[in-house]
DNA sequence: CCTGCGAATCAATGTAGAAC
DNA sequence: GTTCTACATTGATTCGCAGG
């Protein structure tokens, strides 16, 4: 295999003047190293070189305390971390560009959290077709910053997904190629602008639209509104008290948000993940910019999205998905049963826990949906009990009644209790509250 | 360019205890 | 006895660096 290095022309580093990023009504502005790839292309050099001198103010390497981030992880510079701010500063530093943050996501710095987990693609997405229309205008090509979050699945000019690998080679791009060619694979050289677009499952398809619209919301208004995890977490504290009266159990229920999560968010100030942040929007059906800005907002918990069908975030966590589906079954099938089983094995529920070794907290956790079946059915159980007991009572009044008859005796409620037939609650009152009946003499 | 490791931190779990 | 909140703790994931 043969390998190419690209130099600049000159040793000194020369101003960038002169251009400004990229952008459209239909798809926001560039992202930043988009731009550094085009800065690249007019210094002769690779842009992972370009970036590694315009941090550092230098293209000898000779200053060494600059931070550098591997080109493997070039997404960064798109982020709302330190890798993204420095950049912006070296950036307007050596331009005549007066706000490059526009061009990453700084912007929400305030709201998701500073480690940005599960933000953005590691691995450069595009979509061939938006890349031949702007080769066919004799343009350069260009990323748009919406694409880079790992919601953005989904090209929004032409519905179709955005593809991750070369057609050729299957590798992946980085956001830094080795070459300042965005449109040609950085190994295998083959035209990425040519790749055939497949649109996904048509169910999620709506659901992809929304995040991708959810995202390139956010870019184009980010200078109207400064977006805070106070403010979202402030937002989720009055959708919660509109929908379900200040009731987190049951908003998480109605949302399919996870309770301890809520928890964590309005207790906490744990900041959410980008994911967790822009899925609780969707169902919620709330524009991102406004579940996280200073105004309140009106719920309505008739527009809810509130099944989520695309799965955002990694499973952080503990209980495998079998094992709940299996948790599901055996408490599906435990309704089912006859309502003798609820009434006489009231240890039922708790032996599920048991034999699944699970606390009460997290079987509610995620088997919420079902919570208001299951306490409809132990409600039915204990009215049946009632009933159990009421008749029970009345058939041994009957048979010590028929008793005494036989032994010609008044059916007193001496003689009763002598009979030895009756519990001695079932003749004598109860001392209750008013309105309590007494011993059953009919 | 790859791998391993520690720090950092969000997500999820379990437990205590209060309200009803 | 059931349901809910507060909180400590555990688990998972990412970052960022060092070294090969």
């Amino acid at each position: 295999m043969t390998t190419a290095q690209l130099y600049p022309l000159g040793t000194a580093l020369k101003r960038f003047a002169g251009h400004t990023p990229r952008r459209s009504d239909a798809a926001g502005v560039e992202s930043l190293t988009s731009f550094i790839c085009r800065l690249a292309l007019d210094h002769y050099c690779a842009p992972h070189r370009l970036y590694g001198a315009l941090i550092a103010n230098d293209w000898t390497k000779r200053k060494v305390d600059f931070k550098k981030i591997r080109s493997a992880e070039s997404q960064l510079i798109n982020s709302l971390g330190e890798a993204a701010r420095s950049s912006v500063e070296a950036l307007q530093r050596e331009s005549d560009i007066t706000d490059a943050s526009e061009m990453t996501f700084l912007s929400i710095a305030g709201l998701c959290d500073q480690k940005a987990k599960h933000f953005l693609h590691k691995g450069r997405h595009w979509c061939a077709q938006c890349y031949m229309e702007s080769r066919n205008a004799g343009e350069p090509t260009w990323d748009p910053l919406y694409w880079a979050p790992t919601t953005t699945t989904i090209c929004l000019i032409h519905r179709t997904l955005l593809q991750q690998f070369c057609p050729h080679c299957k590798l992946i791009q980085r956001h830094l190629p080795k070459f300042p060619f965005l449109d040609f694979c950085e190994y295998c050289g083959c035209d990425l602008a040519s790749g055939s677009s497949t649109s996904g499952d048509a169910d999620q398809l709506d659901q992809r639209m929304w995040l991708a619209n959810g995202a390139l919301d956010l870019i184009k208004n980010r200078q109207d509104t400064i977006l805070s995890r106070e403010n979202f977490s402030l937002r989720l504290n009055e959708a919660t008290l509109i929908c379900s009266n200040g009731v987190f159990e049951e908003f998480a229920r109605m949302t399919g948000i996870n309770t301890c999560s809520l928890r964590n968010w309005q207790l906490k100030h744990a900041a959410p993940t980008w994911s967790n942040f822009i899925d609780i929007a969707y169902r919620l059906n709330t524009p991102p910019t406004q579940l996280a800005g200073p105004s309140t907002l009106i719920f309505d918990p008739a527009v809810f999205n509130y099944r989520s069908s695309l799965r955002l975030d990694k499973q952080h966590r503990h209980l495998p998905k079998e094992r709940i589906e299996e948790l599901r079954r055996a408490t599906v099938e435990l309704l089912k049963a006859p309502i003798d089983v609820w009434v006489f094995r009231n240890g039922k529920l708790s032996s599920i826990q048991k034999q699944f070794d699970i606390s009460y907290w997290t079987f509610k956790r995620h088997l919420g949906d079902l919570a208001g079946q299951i306490s409809a059915k132990r409600l039915e159980a204990s009215e049946y009990r009632k009933k159990l007991t009421v008749a029970g009572r009345r058939k041994r009044l009957r048979a010590a009644r028929d008793k005494l008859a036989g032994m010609e005796l008044e059916p007193s409620v001496r003689n009763m209790k002598k009979s030895g037939l009756v519990k001695v609650s079932d003749v004598i009152s109860v001392r209750r509250g008013k309105g309590s009946s007494g011993a059953e003499t009919s």
